[in-house]
DNA sequence: ATCTTTGCAAACTTTTTGCACCAAT
DNA sequence: ATTGGTGCAAAAAGTTTGCAAAGAT
């Protein structure tokens, strides 16, 4: 069922003359089943479930390669990792500082800001690269230092 | 002139225990002069060119130092780099995907979506964190491809 | 005298790259 | 038969850390 998913994007990737090969067909399928943000690491992890000798470097490779299909995005958390999704999520992450959860909102909510932003300084924002950091409700109530 | 920020920035640090350093007094300095968004090896080039034998590593000590005094903010931009300013300037930084261009506008611009994440999400941001990616106004109006 | 800070070198983390081999079309 | 993709190992890039010496209080 999510195989349709995965032959869709293989599809795409076909049609612009890429090569459907086992290690861009675990890491779609990863992408399709994650549970929304992973990072490269992670992606390599589960396809190497299936095919242990998919490369990290591989990985980075055809994310690369989604990504210039529009078929991906990333975004960076914090630190330096960056997490990838497919693009057809048009979400934004929230990460709190304090307890690392990661939660997913929906892109409308920035239409007010990316207008905002428009208006006053020509300025078209992509808000899926990044990621807005701050504090989470459980995290903001427990009166944590700094 | 800037001399009175630096000096009450080495007040602030040596209030907390902290001692005044050559080193810290030139990267206090820098951060004084800075254009704006600065890396750490801006940072360590500019301290450098007064005192040459402040190293990479004392400036990132000196910034986390000038961090946990509230003193100084980090933001990543694109890529790896995280660029630092003094924490009174509130602003964001608004960095053009196309020509690179750092844009900054007032942290108010922010308080729209900042109330509206609150309130559906107990969401507090912390907007200084994290650039925000897009184009601007000239790279928008040039129909760059992708 | 004490306790912080520093310089250096080396470790670390995440991502990228060169290259020869392999495989999809 | 092409040409694009892969594994590997090594390089980058940015930041952090251990340690002994130097410096601020």
């Amino acid at each position: 069922m999510s195989e349709s998913r995965v032959d869709r994007i293989l599809g795409i990737l076909r049609r612009r003359g890429g090569r459907v090969t086992s290690a861009r067909r675990g890491v779609i399928s990863a992408l399709v089943d994650a549970p929304g943000h992973v990072t490269a690491d992670d992606l390599a992890t589960h396809v190497q479930a299936t095919y242990p000798d998919v490369h990290l470097s591989t990985v980075y490779r055809t994310l690369e390669a989604l990504e210039r299909l529009g078929v991906v995005d990333h975004t960076h958390l914090g630190h330096g990792r960056a997490v990838y999704h497919l693009a057809d999520e048009a979400h934004q992450h929230l990460v709190c500082e304090v307890c690392e959860t990661v939660l997913e909102v929906p892109d409308t909510i920035f239409a007010g800001l990316a207008s905002e932003l428009h208006a006053s300084y020509g300025f078209t924002i992509r808000p899926s690269h990044f990621a807005v950091l701050g504090r989470c409700a459980q995290c903001s109530a427990s009166d944590a230092p700094r």
